[in-house]
DNA sequence: CCAAAAGTGTTGAAGTTACACCCATGC
DNA sequence: GCATGGGTGTAACTTCAACACTTTTGG
């Protein structure tokens, strides 16, 4: 491409991230307030942003999520594309795209990334920039605006189906957890109900978490054991061909 | 988007194909053959295109589809963009690009998709326009165009982890099978040897196919039953949550 | 002593793996 | 009659699902 525009935007192509938090009770996502325009208030989005033309697609959501939230090597992965011609053209964004884009009828073509963090990690400013940012409870969220709520769901089926077959949900937890954390984490990701005894038996024949002398305190019950990934373990399953938590 | 536009090409984004087909005993995929340009000779490529600026992503890669083998109604998915900014840098491919883009120094992300074909529906034609078409087998392909090697092991990857979760097989075979070749693509897709008594009971019990009266005809030994994929079986279990092949 | 969540084993059912021989046909 | 691939059953093992009570703490 020409070295020329290696620092320009792209005008055909964005970025947009699904961050999901997990706040030990609920899946969330970080969302993007936006102010009305001309008095017509406008649906939350997801944080993204046109793309650089000297930009790998990654290293452009990587941008967006540490541009929001100051974080860096997070967990994330590519959704695809989503490029229906008309995915820009509802009037309301067309509103908003007229007072913040040079060409707002111009078509983008977005690539969708979904991002695991650690909720703790990231409080959102009151009003850091123009636009703020919100952690929303994923089942509050019926509206979005262009195609973001496609982006979303399939997002979330992508974190449903991986959960399944990879460890990813520990990037979603303190770096200490109890077994009872985790095991609601799970539950609320795949969205039923798991036999506790069961849950808890095959993650420790896993060896994928390691329980540390450390117990809760203050807590008006038994106390929880506290348990860190096991990352080497984690390692060692990927290289041979892991790929069943059986859930 | 400028509706003046929609019948121009989007200079910055494409749609590539990897389209598998299965002879009865192995995987191919049909590459495009080039010319070569000032004498240097060129690699083989994905099937792909420029997508039209009112075209959806997906009806791009219909379009180049059924360009280059007149099939319709094909199975087709997305398997991600492909945006490393110097993806179209390497010199070959650049003398390539010179030939025949108006501007071959742009930067293009590509969206890449895989489908299965029936082989027998698509004998590539001799040289049928100047670039023609032949189907490769998957395994003596180590070099191709541009990023289309990085693609391929993308969707074959995706095309092995799907298979082993949604009947997707049934669209590379033929309208009747017999259970062995059903076995035989199942084996060359996982990669391995999958025991022949354990895997017609597991295809059988769920009800997947259907046995027809017919038999082969003039095979030198025991005719084989021919079955049919049994449609409304697949409907109903995509319905109930059907996620596991066994395998 | 009460409320709350932590932690722990067993059993029956289902599914998975491994394995060897006879059958029908064309030549 | 021989070569070729088609077609079949069982037994040992592993995994999965279902289920209830005791423990430890704070208040």
């Amino acid at each position: 491409m020409d070295s020329k525009n290696r620092h320009e935007l792209n005008p055909r192509v964005s970025a947009d991230c699904v961050i999901f938090g997990f706040d030990l009770n609920q899946i969330k996502v970080l969302l993007i307030e936006r102010e009305a325009i001309n008095g017509v208030e406008q649906s939350m989005a997801l944080p993204g942003d046109l793309i650089f033309e000297g930009e790998n697609l990654d290293t452009a959501a990587s941008r967006v999520l540490y541009e929001l939230t100051g974080l860096d090597e997070i967990y994330l992965e590519q959704v695809g594309a989503f490029g229906d011609p008309n995915r820009l053209n509802n009037p309301k964004d067309q509103l908003w795209l007229k007072a913040v884009r040079q060409n707002p009828t111009e078509r983008v073509i977005t690539i969708g990334f979904f991002s695991l963090v650690n909720m703790n990690n990231y409080e959102p400013q009151p009003s850091s920039f123009a636009k703020s940012a919100a952690w929303i409870p994923l089942e509050d969220i019926d509206e979005l605006a262009f195609d973001h709520m496609e982006i979303l769901k399939a997002s979330f089926a992508k974190l449903q189906h991986k959960i399944r077959i990879q460890p990813i949900g520990f990037n979603l937890l303190p770096h200490k957890f109890t077994l009872s954390q985790l095991h609601k984490l799970y539950e609320v990701i795949l969205g039923r109900e798991l036999d506790k005894r069961n849950f808890r038996r095959k993650m420790l024949k896993l060896n994928l978490v390691q329980s540390l002398e450390e117990r809760q305190a203050g807590v008006p019950h038994k106390p929880s054991q506290y348990f860190v990934f096991n990352e080497e373990k984690y390692n060692e399953l990927i290289l041979h061909g892991f790929d069943n938590f059986g859930f």
